[in-house]
Parts: structure tokens; sequence; C-alpha cells
DNA sequence: AGGTATCCTGGGAACGTTCCCATAAGTCAA
DNA sequence: TTGACTTATGGGAACGTTCCCAGGATACCT
């Protein structure tokens, strides 16, 4: 029965070295990728390193050298933590920036902040055990964010920038998505176009205020009767068109504030005999719903891979000591069946 | 302008000692909730820590102890990456293991590990950033899982147990919940039950032996012509039962491997005019949609809590120490609308 | 040839904890 | 009173790296 305690005796930089016959200084060199190396050497002691299959002790590394190379990623699931979990961007979010932090050598350490498992937003980094912080979505914890910035800790959110905030953001350009998405069903010769969906939410106003740009460009006058309130998923839209169905008012054209909610609409246009697009065209907003659905839906394309780079970027540039800037990523128009593309 | 390299002179644990009169030692039992400190010295600690607002540098601390109280948690998404992002599963059980890590005090690193973005899988600990690993599917990875084991990891996986496997599993109960599900529907008179999805997956495969289970002791004979293959997701379902429903073959139940797929088949039943649960009974599998959807499913219900506190349970046995077991979690059948609640 | 720059290497301090050991003060029983 | 035991505290080594500094070779220039 061995000792379980110790079940390698744990190899270290020192006992690599003795083995190469080097000092712990040129080992350390190596690893690091130093060019203050010599050639034949670096192989000499790559060849130990791979031979007895050594890996260096991260945390001796980062306690010495202050960099801990992880990222503390924090999901917000304050307020309709269901949505927030069942809507698939933010796993997409998850493994993009993922992708984006193994590339650069990092890791992700994830917290979701669930009601019940409080804890500090900037925990991770005041332990030392990250060096900044990505925020998907301010949620209701700007005061928070905030605060943390304050402290001159580097963070970056994911979602719309407020004025004077003290930290960096990404987000997608909305406004300007949603005037194109509103052109296009204009375009098609659609005056009166339903907009589905929450218009209060950081992210949803500037969407609302694209659609009244286009429909001002237009010269068709905003309607308020044609705002349908919906929760952010598939169900609730549908049930919501169902019963503005029955209202009575007429409509030629959707757009929903999401590609889940936009194929409510379209679940809701079906059961009530209508044919889409042609007595009614739909437009969602995300591109996250896969494009081989029955109907595929036309959208507008928020580039996740992107917003992921963005955010590590910037996070990047704070922890080098650079100050916080914002970027609003460009969106671009999908058209689809469901404008009779 | 100040010097950025240090922003405050890092409050150290002999700063905090000396500022409340006593030694590191005692700071440090104080912090680690030792019971050989006095209540009084504690009392005075305490409040100068919360005073000067002091956290530990955590690397420095398990750099010492040799616990990380890290776990790394990895995504495998080889083989039909977009599913698994796409599915709310992934989502929600991240998020319970977050808070069952949480409560006990351990920090989460995720690992998304796809096709482009390769790690070790066991990076982590062999870096001694991480005590252990719970991997979310086995996916084609269960090579790369039995080689760690091997190597006396701490490791933990959700998904089937295979014979001979030289690491722990989770997983629902999948014979047992599917032949719930089954007799639920041949208890509705229900006779010519379809199978919706795909049945050669690890999980999957037991489902289809609680399928051929319930037929059996309902003396029902299983039809092979009954079997519809389908991706995972809402709208290949509905594909394959539009055109299933289209070849003729009569049926009057479903039995749907996943709630998406079950969806999917109310949506293609819908469009055929067929009535649920009147003409076609429809049951799902994992409880995952909304309760609130147009059409609620009656369901296999998956205990995704549950599963995340028996996967952090089992790693922290072994963790200390424990051999390896597997656990098999029970689920209910949720009757809702689709099977005429 | 001598000085100087360049390249490479090694030794040791430092990072901020935890753990082990020593010990002082207090308690209790013989 | 003394020894043994308990309780509370402090001092210092140790964890495994990285970084700084010193110094030995080698090459290049004058």
């Amino acid at each position: 029965m061995s000792d379980r305690s110790k079940p390698t005796p744990a190899l270290t930089i020192i006992e690599i070295a003795r083995l190469a016959g080097v000092s712990k200084s040129t080992v350390s060199r190596v690893m690091l990728g130093s060019p203050l190396v010599n050639a034949e050497t670096r192989r000499r002691v790559e060849e130990t390193v791979a031979k007895y299959d050594y890996t260096p002790n991260v945390n001796a590394g980062q306690m010495r050298s202050k960099r801990t190379n992880v990222v503390s990623v924090i999901v917000p699931l304050y307020h309709d933590a269901d949505q927030s979990i069942s809507d698939p961007f933010f796993m997409r979010m998850l493994t993009a920036l993922s992708e984006v932090l193994t590339a650069r050598n990092c890791d992700l350490l994830l917290s979701c902040m669930s009601e019940t498992a409080r804890r500090q937003i900037d925990h991770a980094v005041r332990a030392k055990r990250a060096d900044g912080i990505i925020v998907i979505g301010q949620s209701n914890i700007h005061e928070a964010i905030c605060a943390v910035a304050r402290r001159a800790v580097p963070i970056v959110a994911w979602g719309q920038a407020v004025p004077d905030q003290p930290y960096a953001t990404v987000s997608s350009d909305n406004r300007t998505g949603a005037r194109k998405a509103v052109s296009h069903l204009l375009g098609l010769g659609r005056r009166r176009i339903v907009v589905l969906g929450n218009i209060d939410l950081p992210e949803t106003r500037p969407r609302l205020l694209g659609y009244r740009d286009a429909l001002g460009e237009a010269g068709v006058a905003s309607d308020p009767a044609l705002f349908v309130p919906s929760s952010f998923n598939r169900s609730s839209a549908s049930a919501a068109v169902t019963a503005f169905l029955a209202g009575g008012t007429s409509f030629d054209g959707v757009f929903a504030l999401s590609d889940e909610m936009g194929r409510g609409a379209v679940d809701a246009l079906a059961r009530a005999g209508m044919a889409v697009p042609d007595d009614v065209a739909v437009v969602g907003f995300d591109d996250i719903a896969s494009s081989t659905a029955d109907l595929p839906l036309t959208t507008v394309r928020q580039d996740i891979p992107a917003a992921a780079a963005a955010l590590v970027e910037l996070l990047m540039e704070q922890i080098d000591g650079a100050p916080s800037r914002d970027v609003l990523l460009p969106t671009v128009l999908v058209r689809r069946q469901s404008t009779g593309f």
C-alpha cells in the first residue's frame, strides 16, 4: 500500500535542472520562453521536461510574478435567472471567451452569481486568484461594478454603455442593427410593424430607437399600439402575439427583440393560420437559433466571438495599465425565409 | 501621478498581525477558523481584518497547504458542438455546480474543450491550479478521462457508467425514467409509441431499454418501424416527425428522448392538424423547458441541482483519498398537458 | 592586446502564506 | 509543591517559482 499523500515526489524545477545539468534559473527561462538561453541548452532542457513530463506549479510562479493569467468571468443571475440560463447566448459567450482566453494562455474562473450564492464580485481578484473581471451583462449589479472599477480593479462588462460609467463596456451596435432590420421590413413594403419584447432594458432601449430611426427615414409614423410586451422566451412571445391577434389590430411585420421571441411569433402566426412571410414578415435579433430551423429567421447577427475577443482585449489593456475604453460592435442583417428571401 | 505598480502596499498577514498586536501565526489561525485561539484575541484580529479590508492571498496559502479549493470543470464540445451549446442543460448544470462549489468555498475553473482550443484535460490539476476535475458528459473523450483517472487524479464525470471504467460517474437513472414515461403512455391506452431521437448515445441507450421494459410489462410488442431518428434539437425533431407522418405509419404516442425534441414533435403534429394529446400523446425527457410553454410537456425530470451536488460530493471524496464510486439519481415523471393531465 | 559589448548561466533573495515546533501561562490532581 | 496536561501564542522553515544581480565566455572593435 503506497502512501497517497505523495503519489509522485512532485517534480520541481530544481529536480529538472539537476537532471538536465543546468541551474533552475535556466529551466525557468526555458519554460517562460526567454530568448536569453542558448539553443543547445534549450533543446536539452526541453527534452528533459518532455521526458519526465514536468508541468510547472503555477501557484509558485504567480505568487512571485504577481500575474495569475486567470480571468474571473461573472454571470449575474439576479433577476429573471431562468431566462438567463435558458438563453443560449450565455453558453455561446462562455465558450467563445474560453476559446479566446485559452489562446492567450489564460484560465477562466466562472462565477454564476445567483441570489442564493452571493459572493463579492471581485472576490477572485482580491484574493489574487485572478488578474481581472469580465461581467456578462450588467443585470442589476451596475453599482457593484462601479464600486469595483473605482478601486482600480481591471473590469469589463458586456452591455450597453451608460454615460459616465467608470468601467469599460463592449456591446453590439443595437441601434444601427435595429434600424437595418426595420428598414428591411419597410423595404418589403411593410408599414405596420410590431415591436415584440421588453423595450425597457438597457440593451433593448437602443433597439427601439433604431426602430424609430428607420420609420422616420421612411416617413412612417410610429404607432404605440404596435408595441407588444413579452418576456424573452419563445413561449411567452407566442402567447403575447396570440393575444395581440385576438385584439384585432392589423399588422404586416414583426420586429422581435430576440430570435427566441421571433420564433414564438412565427408559432403564433402559424397557429392563427397566417402565412409567414406573405401575410406577416418577421425579423429577429441575435442570430442565436440555428439556421436549419423549419422556417429560417431573418435576423440581426451579433458576432459573439468578436465580442468575446473584444472583452478580453479590453481587459488585458487594463491589466497592462492602459485606461479603459468602450467598444461598439457592428451587426449585420441576415436575410432568410421569414422575410421572404 | 502615483506609481501603478503598487496601487496599495498590498496588505499582508504580517501587516495585519502587527496592527492587531499578535503574530502572523495567530492571524492565520483566525483566518482558517482554528479553535486554537482565544475568543478575545480572535475578536481583535477579526476587527482589524474588517477595518483594513484584508483578504488573504490564496496563492501563497495554497502553495504551502497544497490545497487549491478550485475545481476544474470541463465541457467537452468535440462533436456536435452547436447542440451542446444550445441545449440549456449545460448552462443549468454550470450554474448548479457554481452554487454547490461556492457553498463549499471552492472556485470553478471552466474549460470549454472545443476542437480548436485543445488543452490537456488535466491541465489545471497538473499545474496545481485545481484539486480535481468534473467532466460534463463523456462525449468522445472517454479515453482521455480514463488516462487521467489512472494517474490517480481526482475526476468525476456526468454520464452513463460503463463497465470497468476507472473513473466515477453520476447520471440519472435513464432506464427507470424511460420505463415510467412509456408506462404512463401505455396506461393512457396508447399502444403505438414512437421513439424520437438518437438511440445510439451512451445516455440514450438505457432509455431505449426502459422503453422496451415498459412495453414488455404491458405485453406490447416493440415495432422497429416506430424508431424515428433525429438530432437533439427542436427543429430537426419537427422535421423528422413531419417526414414520418408523410410515411403514413400510424402511431398514438411519442416518447421523445429530450424535451426539445418533444416540442419539435408537438410543432409538427400541430402543423399536420393533429391534436395533442387527443390524437397523439407526447412525453419528453429532462424537464428542461419551462413549464409555462403553450402546451406544457409531460416529461421525465432530471434533478440537476442534485446531480451537481453529487458530482461535487464524489469529487471531494476522491480528493480526500476515498475510492471512487458511482451515483445513479432517481428521476420523476412530471405529468402535464401533452399527455392530457 | 586590451577594453567593451554581447551572450549565456548560476546563485540567492523574495513572494505571502501554512505548518511544525517550542514555550509560556494557567489548571488540575497527587 | 510539583509534575503533567491543556490552552494560547510566537518564531522560523518550507512551499516552488521568478527576478535581480554578478560573473564567465566569447566576439568585436580600436
